[in-house]
DNA sequence: GGCATTGCTGACCATACGGTCAAATTTTTT
DNA sequence: AAAAAATTTGACCGTATGGTCAGCAATGCC
């Protein structure tokens, strides 16, 4: 039987599979890197020496797996887009509603809670007017949301949620959840909070999905303890 | 009757309040366009050429009214932070709920709608941690809100209103309207509407009005055509 | 008018920026 | 073991950056 070293498969897995880089790998050190700088300072305020520092590499070694500044930001920004709004995907007409918009809140509550880089850059791009993702925007991200907003109509016709605007209940559960990693320091300091942890997050999700609930003219589901 | 020209009113107006300076001033001029500038890029990715470029002015004409682009964006800011919250600052314990919150969700969205930029200035500062707004945030922003929250709870006691998270619903009012000038792209985008006009303004306030009430437990009012 | 103060600007400076490259090192293949 | 390929990096390059300054222009004041 033949052996086969571990770094070898890893590289294979890598070269067959370059979206799935493992953790450790310098091309995803860098990602890592790149993706707290980019949503901290944005595309045009990030340096690509702080990328290299972050990293704990020299800089030309980011600019050997990354041809550009640009480029390096694409690759972020592609990966943050594909896992957006995930726990939202499957919801269909038959799903119960307050089931299905209380795991869409309690999983982007959980995103901004252990990635808010990824929110934070996200909001960066929008603010700038979207240059790299207007395309995103006018495609792909429609469809998505109009496809949700189909489910939602479909409840209300069937009345099993109250009359709300698709569309703008969405805006609104993205903007009340993406709050907490955007503005981490603002609620954080405002709540006298030192932290964003669990009791913080349980709280937070336990508010917004009760008022979201109520808004959409849901009755508060009896929670399992 | 001595003839006093209308510049010289102007400057000396200007000198007595320098803070209202003129809309026309180079002061005033270069504050419009230092905060669309800082409000697109944030202070790191702003450039003071692209400032001046925008102002129509030549470069060294901004470092003469304001030493630094640090001091540039303090200036700017801090006119932000004076208009922020204006419409919930006068509520109290007797004011009715339902108008109350209504006026402060109109007030904001109009904000949005008027000057996104400051919004967006805003809130790429939180983003980037809040490294000039900290005090701010730990102060009088603290002891703003939780006057407000004060009033909330006051208002739950007296059954007016009901059971919610008087901080959390301000976040909740705070970033869902807000969403509409930092993520207008991405709203305009997937409502297929061309432009944050009023038709748009009035849908969503609308929208937000009436969402929010029927979270905190408010029947709607009737709404005077 | 005449002098002083304020406002403005072209030319310039030191530094930091994104990016390159040749040489050195490590890893893979034969 | 040797050749080939992939990876790493110190030194470097042209340009753009925030900021300065000497001199000029406009205005204020007597």
């Amino acid at each position: 039987m033949k052996i086969i070293s571990a770094s070898r498969i890893i590289q294979m897995v890598n070269k067959t599979y370059p979206e799935l880089a493992a953790p450790g790998s310098i091309k995803a050190r860098i990602l890592v890197a790149a993706k707290a700088e980019f949503a901290q300072y944005g595309f045009e305020g990030a340096r690509m020496q702080r990328v290299a520092d972050r990293a704990e590499l020299p800089k030309p070694n980011i600019h050997y797996h990354f041809k550009s500044k640009q480029q390096l930001y694409l690759a972020v920004l592609e990966r943050i887009i594909e896992s957006w709004n995930l726990a939202f995907d499957q919801v269909s007409q038959e799903s119960d509603p307050a089931e299905a918009l209380e795991a869409f809140i309690r999983q982007k509550l959980r995103q901004a809670q252990q990635d808010p880089g990824a929110s934070r850059l996200f909001a960066n791009e929008m603010i700038q007017g979207a240059p790299n993702l207007k395309h995103y925007l006018n495609t792909s991200m429609r469809a998505w949301v109009q496809d949700r907003a189909l489910v939602i109509k479909q409840w209300m016709l069937a009345g099993t949620i109250g009359d709300v605007d698709p569309e703008r209940l969405i805006f609104l559960i993205w903007s009340a959840t993406q709050h907490y990693a955007d503005f981490q320091v603002q609620a954080l300091s405002l709540l006298n909070r030192a932290e964003f942890d669990d009791p913080v997050l349980t709280e937070t999700a336990d508010f917004l999905v009760a008022f979201i609930l109520r808004g959409c003219g849901l009755a508060p589901r009896d929670r399992p303890s």
